[in-house]
DNA sequence: TGTCAGAATATTTTCGATATTTTCTGAATT
DNA sequence: AATTCAGAAAATATCGAAAATATTCTGACA
């Protein structure tokens, strides 16, 4: 093996990434014979693959008895997005009180190529291509990457990848025709123009948008 | 073995003891060889523990370069106490709106245990006994435990494991006889009399004395 | 004196066989 | 019909040796 990415690593973002697109269910077992021969990989390495994917909340894991998908639910979602707003506002606030010339140009930079990336597979508007997924994060990233409290922004890294995962439950119900493209120029132009309450408002209502789309969606579907 | 306990999370929890407790040094590297004398563990149990105390923000990890205790620096302090007074001061407000008489209950038992522990090693002041910081991180979680959003409770406890790491750094600093004891008083009467915006005031005070304390102290040894 | 290639050493990573625990099945008992 | 229990089956947890990779040491060359 030439490459400088270790064994355990790949194992490690494959299982992420089937997880986060789907692949594998919320709630579903994750048993070590299969996953050993889904992805060639020897039980040591997987039992370190999932032990760093439930700390990192996409799975869970109970003595004994193995490693599962982690479950969703509303409440997870309600939750997950106060925290989000919580903490993405206070880091954009510092990003836009303390960024600089390098950190304009990266958000310029990553809004860019987040539009000029393909975002359906087939044109099919319930998927999202993986590059258009990246290019999200990394846009998202650039926002917060200029505030000085890394703690701060390792905490909106992490609750990003749960994110994703509600990402995926609610593109079936965004019948609302919703200009995700038009609420990151917001976004972008106020953080820029450093309009600080502004840019954290307009955030919170882009992190908030997905849950009311799936409350809504599951109201009407419970009728 | 009998215990419910596995192996894993024996070895996981007298690890994470000793680096907390300063018997593993800050930066030091943990190599497998050595650990797996002291703790007299396999390689795989030892690598998911390591794993596993490297997502809590214990250890850090590089391929190939294997498992370090986690750095200490005055800017992650800081960091770190910013991000803590962000989140716990909004889960408190959360508890103090949301908590009932159990809530109210479990402070005042935990208050109670706490200040009726030996809190330091044969007096000397220097240490903390494993009982006194066990009944410290429970009232500190009773304070929390009614705030509805449980993704906030996560990662305030998260925060907590890295605190404690501090904690132990500012111990020789506080000559300024911090009466720790009345922090802890005043914080549970306020929270109980439901005054929020005090009780929050108090809160962030207590996390961000450790932070003061160990500025000063590093900047007149600096002198 | 400083630099570099290559051997020697030390450390980490990977693997599958074995031990332990849980879950399933069905017959015996109440 | 419901419950209990033992044995079989299936799954997970554990272990240490072998392979892969980094680090250190050695001595020749500039």
């Amino acid at each position: 093996m030439t490459a400088s990415e270790t064994q355990t690593e790949l194992t490690y973002h494959r299982l992420r990434a089937d997880i986060l697109n789907g692949n594998l269910q919320p709630g579903s077992a994750l048993q070590f014979a299969q996953l050993r021969e889904t992805y060639a990989a020897s039980m040591g390495v997987l039992r370190e693959a999932l032990t760093r994917l439930t700390a990192e909340g996409l799975a869970t894991s109970r003595a004994q008895q193995g490693f599962r998908v982690v479950e969703v639910s509303l409440k997870d979602l309600n939750d997950l997005t106060n925290v989000r707003v919580l903490i993405e506002t206070a880091a954009l606030r510092e990003a836009v009180a303390y960024g600089e010339l390098d950190w304009e140009s990266d958000i310029v930079s990553a809004y860019h190529r987040m539009t000029r990336t393909e975002k359906h597979i087939n044109g099919d508007e319930n998927t999202v291509t993986d590059d258009w997924a990246q290019a999200h994060q990394v846009f998202h990233f650039a926002l917060l990457s200029a505030a000085p409290n890394t703690r701060l922004i390792a905490i909106a890294d992490g609750l990003r990848a749960s994110a994703e995962l509600y990402r995926r439950w609610s593109m079936p119900y965004e019948t609302v025709k919703r200009d995700v493209d038009a609420e990151h120029q917001e976004l972008m132009e106020l953080a820029l123009a450093r309009q600080s309450n502004e840019a954290c408002d307009a955030l919170a209502r882009h992190l908030s948008f997905t849950r009311e789309l799936i409350v809504k969606g599951t109201e009407s579907a419970r009728q």
